[in-house]
DNA sequence: ATGTCGACTGTTAGTCGA
């Protein structure tokens, strides 16, 4: 089984990318992040031509989340947002695939730690950990994979003095993110990789995807049941290459089967 | 190094968010 995650950054832009990436890896599960288009507005159509069928929460303008399954996967209990925290962005879908509960997130960016943005991330990454604890404690196979717009240590950062304590990098941002770990999760990449200069995301300007300049933000963090079943985890700078790009490439972890 | 995208408003450029 393979599970992946791509913050497209606008699926309308993008959606030709998604179909031929999918074509080329036919990955059972693809959760992708910042649609920015309204629900009414998916390509249902298209996404089930492929051969997937997709649960999404739509927004538009801004953020957005989809779960596409590889027919004849079906998506179950699915639901949409994190119960009992009212949040007008819509940045999370969880539903169970193939017997795993597979949760997409598009986390808060935050702008800066001086924004009043910043507040709002860390409310958010508070409740989300509530959620997943819950759901964590519910599922034995558990996935959450996303944007999850926290680089975890400083080998995941072009230049780690100039980011330090900067949004992305900052102490409770950090911290948030080892919490996720602390319920019992495993950062899937990392179970394979221990390589610096692995990033998932290159900012668009000054030419930072050529010289590598980059962050890795987009994981795919795993229950025990599913570290013991876990084979690889990559990063596909393939889609990065591509004629306007998502400034996001795709994470693609494989699991054997049961 | 205020650079590049994408969406939106509502023109042919400015604003916001990332």
């Amino acid at each position: 089984m393979k599970l992946a995650t791509w913050n497209v950054n606008s699926l309308k832009v993008r959606l030709p990318q998604v179909l031929q990436w999918l074509q080329d890896n036919p990955v059972d599960v693809l959760c992708l992040q910042e649609l920015k288009l309204d629900q009414d507005k998916f390509p249902q159509e298209e996404i089930e031509a492929a051969g997937y069928r997709a649960a999404w929460l739509g927004q538009k303008t801004y953020n957005g989340v989809a779960i596409l399954v590889r027919s004849p996967l079906t998506l179950s209990d699915v639901v949409s947002g994190i119960p009992g925290y009212d949040d007008v962005q819509r940045r999370v879908i969880t539903a169970t695939v193939g017997g795993v509960r597979v949760m997409c997130a598009y986390f808060v960016n935050g702008e800066a730690v001086d924004s009043e943005k910043y507040p709002y991330k860390l409310a958010w990454l508070a409740a989300l950990e509530g959620y997943v604890a819950s759901e964590v404690a519910a599922h034995t196979d558990f996935a959450l994979l996303g944007d999850y717009n926290i680089a975890p240590d400083d080998r995941d950062v072009y230049d780690p003095e100039a980011w330090q304590g900067k949004v992305l990098c900052s102490e409770p941002e950090r911290a948030a993110f080892f919490r996720l770990i602390a319920l019992g999760l495993s950062d899937s990449f990392r179970l394979f990789n221990q390589d610096d200069k692995q990033y998932s995301w290159w900012d668009y300007r000054a030419m930072m995807f050529r010289r590598n300049l980059g962050v890795r933000i987009d994981h795919i963090l795993i229950s025990d049941s599913l570290k013991a079943r876990a084979l690889a985890c990559d990063i596909d700078k393939v889609p990065r290459k591509w004629e306007r790009p998502s400034d996001h490439t795709p994470v693609v972890l494989t699991l054997a089967a049961e």
